[in-house]
DNA sequence: CGCAATTCAATTGCGTGCAATAAATTCCCT
DNA sequence: AGGGAATTTATTGCACGCAATTGAATTGCG
């Protein structure tokens, strides 16, 4: 356990402004990297039971809510696209839970849809939130701060990087903001 | 432009408690994870000239600022293991960033170092923090205040995932909160 | 009507992430 | 000293995530 203790000492050799801006410490873009991973890894064990990964859940979390949807819009509301979605989806699909078919009207889009099998594992994902707050150790209204927080930083960087969102992934939930928080 | 915006309409079949727990809307999860990989996608055309990924730049960054470490301690700041480790840094050799060596005290560490391009490389990454946080669209102090939730969130989460990590990832940065926040 | 531009999904190639396992080295205890 | 437990890195297999490209279907414009 006696890590080698090294920690900024002497010859600090290069530009050191005010609190040097690369830092670890001073980036929010490291937490924000490492915070997502290791959520994936506590949802890892929940999901693992329902056969399914993360972004497999995000997928059913969007069809239990908004029906059949095409691959398109889809990535529109989890910003992901195709090159992702397509092989994910055919897992899904080999898997039994969602049913892929071409639109009749439109014969480029792809239609998603829920099967029985699909529709029927939203009863066994319900605990899921719940079980996940345990291990954040945040007060509640932080939570919902952060939520939040992290809502308008992806609405600000879905615009900054060209993927305009309008209705989707960020939208304000029409409700007062400190309402729950799930995970 | 016209999404068919379904919202929340008619029959909502399912258990709808207090705010559905399983409405994407309601996670902080996603956007947690969304606002990773945006960040990412960010990073990207800013790294690229320079031949990076993004945990590769955190290599280094890590490097830069504790000198030579084992692949164990790297993983144990940068909260990833062997399996990512190796291969990145087996990359980052065959680039001339680093020298990978065991360590002649124990046969089993192998040490990273810098190479005199991996320590020049510094200066051409100096002006990226503040390139990132143009497309942020936060405040300031939205921002600190942002990094701290998230270090919290991390270091909630390293525990109870089991990635007690005492003073990495998560260090207090040892001054004031509400410091400078870089990207 | 005809044809170019656009939209949409799929494919390819590469780089993470991580669980599980393997292999080498060191530690520790008797 | 000897031998099993623990530590450390490497390997394998699988699933994302995304840039770039391809190919099919539709739209739009003259």
């Amino acid at each position: 356990m006696a890590t080698p203790r090294k920690r900024r000492t002497a010859a600090a050799p290069a530009a050191a402004g005010a609190a040097d801006a690369l830092q670890l410490d001073q980036q929010v873009c490291f937490p924000l990297y490492a915070a997502a991973h290791l959520v994936n890894r506590l949802y890892r064990p929940l999901l693992a039971p329902l056969g399914l990964t993360y972004p497999q859940y995000l997928v059913l979390l969007v069809l239990w809510e908004a029906g059949p949807l095409s691959v398109g819009e889809l990535g529109r509301r989890l910003l992901l696209d195709s090159g992702t979605l397509t092989p994910l989806l055919k897992r899904m699909e080999a898997a039994g839970l969602v049913q892929r078919s071409r639109a009749v009207n439109d014969e480029r889009r792809v239609q998603v849809a829920l099967t029985d099998a699909g529709r029927s594992l939203r009863q066994h994902a319900e605990p899921i939130p719940a079980a996940l707050c345990e291990g954040f150790g945040l007060q509640l209204g932080d939570l919902a701060r952060l939520r939040q927080t992290l809502q308008q930083l992806v609405q600000a960087l879905a615009i900054a990087t060209g993927d305009a969102a309008p209705s989707a992934a960020t939208a304000p939930a029409s409700a007062d903001p400190a309402a729950t928080a799930d995970a």
